[in-house]
DNA sequence: TATTGTTATACTCTATAACTATA
DNA sequence: TATAGTTATAGAGTATAACAATA
């Protein structure tokens, strides 16, 4: 097919190697199979993080979350009415300062959560397929530092 | 910091090891500093990518670049404006076709080009710099495979 | 005075439709 | 009829400004 020219122009052009071009397209390829897949949830990427932040054990105020995901707090607004819309969270007073809420997961939103990610991890492993472990904890772990979180790893 | 609390909520949601999570925020981090290095040049990656394909051996058509570039052949159509208005690149009639521009880039595209190539070498260089050689290449083809871009393999 | 959540609005990036000139 | 390039426009995603309630 055609595909084999044009990924020999890419790498004759120089920007097969250049890691701003090369990660700005395996971002847009994973993205789309993953919207593809959370999809089937009714979720968007923003939803499903969302989600998963309400799941958290310490439960976030909607300004954690908006900091957390990097995402305008007047953002987060049209996102959590709609996931409240299905009863998969739930908005609810601070008892310290009655200007934040805080946000719960319902437990049909833990269900749906679990579901998702158990569908995510599926398409995780299937894109990181032809790697070993080894080479898979290398790539998170350099993904991870690219996306400047440091997370303390203890592998064992 | 309280970075520290971030990431740990990130990884406590199970969003540190999901790969469409780690990669969007990657992108996200590197092409600030991409947009940041080519900012210097007076370049958009838009530009600097048309730029590094003019620079080709094998000059391509707009459709080409187009192709190649998942981009719309009518935001092309600007990018080359401005290209073309600092005299970086040419459009030239093709001889078989003379629906179709040929991109050439000039003398001083090739230059400005080469200029922002080491910049970006240097700034691929400090991304990795925490890896070795065999661990970068193992990044690098792991983001080709993931963005469907397969150079070295030819099979047949 | 500053902050949380909210609304309305503006801006940017990208996709779509229609046009011209060639094939 | 179909295609390359162009223009104008519409849409999605994101950022900005102003507001009410609370600190």
């Amino acid at each position: 097919m055609n595909d084999n020219h044009e990924n020999l122009m890419l790498k004759e052009a120089g920007l097969a190697t250049e890691v701003g071009f090369v990660i700005s397209r395996a971002k847009t390829q994973v993205l789309k199979q993953v919207d593809h897949v959370l999809e089937g949830f009714g979720f968007t990427k923003h939803h499903y993080a969302v989600l998963a932040l309400a799941c958290s054990v310490e439960a976030p105020s909607q300004r954690e979350i908006a900091t957390y995901m990097r995402l305008d707090p007047s953002r987060l607004v049209r996102i959590l009415d709609e996931l409240e819309g299905q009863e998969l969270v739930r908005r609810e007073r601070s008892a310290h300062d009655r200007r934040t809420w805080i946000i719960q997961a319902t437990d049909s939103g833990h269900q749906r959560r679990t579901e998702a990610s158990m569908a995510l991890q599926q398409l995780n492993d299937n894109l990181l397929r032809h790697l070993g472990e080894t080479q898979r904890q290398l790539l998170i772990g350099a993904l991870l530092h690219l996306a400047e979180i440091e997370v303390q790893v203890e592998q064992r």
